[in-house]
RNA sequence: GGGUCGGUAGCGAAGUGGUCAAACGCAGCAGACUGUAAAUCUGCCGUCUCAGGACUUCGAAGGUUCAAAUCCUUCCCGGCCCA
């Protein structure tokens, strides 16, 4: 899923999007009710109405924000107090509200509002977010079938529930089970990928997936790399967002569809007038040269932003769709 | 011709006796980025280096001083003003 916070992929459009392969987008609870607010998105008819687009779309809770805006926010039991970091003003985002905002903006998929604490937090924390995670999960669960009854038709949205538990395994394992025994139409793994290594993150899943039912979309939240993604995938995980091919992109850090890496706003590309991946999925990179990108990126152009997130997100998106063609048959990917 | 303000590292610009190889910004060189407070952040950026230091710099040349980018003298160059 290529993550549209605010409704847009930074540099480029739904219509590039959908040419390199993307089928759900996923955008932001906190951000999108911070502005312009869920009463305007549903007085434009929801969200694929208001940002024009069709396919799928997942809302994050806020959650995550309750990990990146360690300065700007409490945590209670009941919920988090934000201080908005575009005004400093105070807003409270809490299991009910969080559902209820996500019902407004008319996402396809809902996730549940977690506490998501770094991955080297001490234990007893972890403790409290995964018993915070729980109680607030049921909530969630309670006020979206709320919602669900008033709906009619198949409009209602699948809510999702949220792994914590760091990497204390006896904590994930009974986070899993008890958000199993809650009952969710899907599962996610969250609170990885923030500083620990990745053969840590590994073991967490190896400990979650067995846990879950196999008939549910299984989705590791924040990951990732094309490498990682494809040893989740062997691990029994289904989705996948990052903001990392467009960040990447954005900071002249390209991945071509060999799989390497290449630095395009380095010196050596000056004067490398060979195309920016001649196999590429994305249109202008088989187009371009590596010295015009060079050019445009160091130029400010934002030309070079939508050159560069297209190659990453291109090449990440066809990676994972031939992983998952290739699941169950013999084809090395 | 007279007056005046100025000349600092690739550029812009601080500093106006010692803590100055010289703030800061830009440019340059490299790196980071994982449910987006991210067109962001970090390091390097006179020369050499065994990375501890060594050496040469603040228009030029002299001088004062224990010590000068900083004070004095002369000269060169630029801006502005007056003739």
């Amino acid at each position: 899923m290529p993550v549209g916070t605010s409704g847009a992929m930074k540099g480029i459009t739904h219509e590039e999007l959908l040419s390199l392969g993307a089928e759900i987008l996923l955008c932001n609870t906190y951000h999108l009710h911070l502005r312009p607010g869920e009463g305007v998105v549903e007085e434009a008819g929801g969200l694929h109405d208001f940002i024009g687009w069709e396919k799928p779309i997942l809302t994050d809770s806020g959650g995550f924000q309750v990990f990146s805006l360690n300065q700007l926010r409490k945590i209670s039991d009941d919920g988090v107090t934000f201080r908005s970091h575009l005004d400093g003003n105070e807003l409270f985002l809490g299991p009910q509200e969080s559902i209820t905002i996500q019902h407004k903006l008319g996402a396809d998929i809902i996730m549940c509002f977690d506490e998501c604490p770094p991955s080297t937090a001490k234990r007893a924390d972890i403790e409290k977010a995964v018993e915070r995670t729980l109680r607030w999960a049921k909530e969630c669960k309670k006020v979206h079938e709320k919602l669900c009854e008033k709906k009619t038709g198949n409009a209602s949205p699948l809510l999702f529930g949220i792994i914590q538990g760091g990497l204390e395994r006896d904590l994930r394992t009974q986070c899993a089970e008890e958000l199993v025994n809650i009952g969710f139409d899907g599962y996610a793994v969250g609170g990885l990928a923030v500083g620990e290594s990745e053969a840590d993150m590994y073991c967490v899943l190896d400990d979650v997936c067995p846990l879950l039912p196999k008939d549910a979309p299984r989705y590791l939240m924040g990951v990732g790399r094309i490498e990682q993604m494809r040893t989740a995938i062997a691990k029994g995980i289904d989705m996948f967002d990052c903001v990392l091919p467009m960040r990447e992109a954005r900071h002249g850090t390209l991945t071509l569809s060999d799989d390497s890496k290449i630095r395009i706003l380095n010196a050596e590309y000056v004067h490398d007038h060979t195309p920016i991946d001649a196999s590429s999925p994305s249109l202008p990179s088989r187009l371009y040269k590596k010295s015009y990108l060079n050019h445009l990126l160091r130029s400010n152009e934002r030309l070079g932003e939508t050159i560069a997130c297209m190659q990453n997100l291109g090449v990440t998106l066809e990676k994972v769709r031939k992983i998952r063609e290739a699941i169950g048959s013999d084809e090395k990917i």
